[in-house]
DNA sequence: AATGAATGAGGATTCATTCAT
DNA sequence: GATGAATGAATCCTCATTCAT
């Protein structure tokens, strides 16, 4: 029974299992037959919906860095304070959502996938220039001047330390943040 | 004109068209079939000779992996000082070879296998481990008891500065390893 | 012109040409592709429907079977005692359809399958069992005591004939009826 | 270290490899490298020998038929009147070696092989010409006239029983031969 | 005599994608 | 809107066979 204002609804179910998928499978080889079947339709409607395997995998790449901003503006919104903010902002990237099988394999293969295809690409830029100025901003009630290079050094430590406890088995979430407070601290502690 | 003996040169051939290939591709979405032509032979003798896919892709790490540690051990080999060779074992992960395109995709793409496969993550666990381990020896020197603790901070700093330096076009060799000692200084100064 | 409920039809269409290349191999080294080719689709399509070559295979079997089996419950139901039901299930395994090449082929492969394949092993038992129960049933009649056991001898002489008849190029269809019937009138004289 | 005079061991040394292999496959399906393997070389040379896979084969089935012929021989010797020579040929169709896994799997594809191979064909009419006249000389002590369609008729009852009893695992060779036995019997006493 | 080397040909299977309905 | 039908192209892998040594 087709229905009409059904085109929303459907593509949110393809791009949760397109997640789902690229978690179970731990790559991107994972086909649309399988998206599609998951998400309860046929794969002949998902090539209808996003044009092809690729638009699904930015779509759902997309949801996750959407996702992932909510949960960052989400915690930002509750801090009080600039140390806080830094706090949040830090923090939110190893909340558990970003622990979740799927979403590891996804992040990982985004950067697989971001050295040949230029939109994946400009999502991560995203991601990171918004990670860098949200750090920026905040950096600079402690130590205007060198505000960007320690935002730098921040990202990429998260990163570094991102990747570490999703490939190392289950890990404190805590643990992840006060490794990269503590290199805050030290950096701000410097003279 | 087969000859004997060709094994270990076969292998090697591979190997490094392996390397080329995903390089070229981005993923390890590459055929034997294109490896094997790049190394200048059918197909059927690849699988002869490493007897699948997988293992080829593996040999290619481990190829890399072992380049690597070379290095490492050179540029220990070459410093004269703990503090020199802090230096050394960092700036050896940000050496020209590590940038080669190719190396690059091998290492995104070690990654996602370490998922899904149980000696990828194996490789990756003994680089880590070495790294940990080169790092928290000399750092005894200076802090013995936070050593391991800076060590692990300092492996995953290495780790998100190299992806966002591979990610992001053509750096500076030295601006990733001068991030990385920043970051070294600054714990060393806490008192 | 994909139309829907294609299935049933492709499927019918596919088990013949099975047991088409069966016959004309002399063996089951049949591709899919000349499967599928005769049938008028792609292997891919094969695939699709039978899920494997082996799937496709005792499908064959199958009709096979089911066909025999059609023809000995015609064969009793026009019999109209016991004596013509015994001679009704032993001629039936000597009709026409029996000696097509295809259907000898079949049989002869049948029986290396079921060597090692335990869904092929299953159908034979069932033949076995079928033919066994039919015989029996009809010769209490005539010694209820000695029924099974000359059953059993009635149903390997079956056998032994029909492949002797099969491998020996044309042979009289009455003629290996006429030879099991000797052997079925002499148990039955003893005594 | 090649020496002279190899050559019987070799082909002897494949033939059993051979049959040892259609044995653990249940099929004609292996592969001349794992013939060649467990005959302790390399396919090339199994090769040299034997010219193709086919003639490897043809080997195989006639050292079977070699060493069943053997046997008949050895078992008509010690019989000493044609009803003990009657019961030596019948019961040595049933000898445990005729129940080796290897054996039977040979024998079943035998008469795959016979459809489309002409030399297969010949052995196997060969084999059952010798059935046939060796049962034949010795019925004609009992009954002249009927001699040769019974020498047919239990002909065809030892390759039906000897194919039920092969697929039909563990089974008496007593009970195989009793059953042929019988049907001797009910033939002699008939008028 | 014996083999490692090497390959061409082929085969099962998968999959993204298209299309008529 | 939605899907079953259908396929071409590709991929991994196998194997009998050949050849230089």
């Amino acid at each position: 029974m087709p229905k009409i204002g059904m085109e929303p609804i459907r593509r949110a179910a393809l791009v949760e299992a397109t997640i789902a998928e690229i978690g179970a499978a731990g790559s991107l080889d994972v086909t649309v037959s399988a998206i599609s079947k998951r998400a309860g339709m046929s794969s002949a409607l998902a090539h209808h919906y996003f044009g092809g395997k690729d638009q699904i995998f930015l779509a759902a790449m997309r949801h996750i860095l959407k996702a992932f901003e909510a949960e960052v503006r989400s915690r930002l919104n509750a801090a009080r304070c600039p140390r806080a903010r830094l706090e949040a902002v830090i923090s939110a990237s190893f909340w558990d959502e970003s622990f979740q099988p799927s979403v590891i394999s996804a992040w990982l293969n985004f950067y697989v996938l971001s050295q040949t295809n230029s939109e994946a690409l400009r999502l991560l830029r995203i991601y990171q220039k918004r990670l860098h100025s949200n750090l920026t901003h905040d950096l600079r009630s402690f130590c205007s001047a060198r505000a960007p290079e320690i935002a730098y050094g921040i990202g990429a430590l998260i990163d570094g330390v991102y990747i570490r406890a999703a490939l190392g088995g289950p890990r404190e979430t805590v643990e992840a943040t006060q490794i990269v407070l503590r290199y805050l601290d030290a950096e701000l502690e410097r003279k």
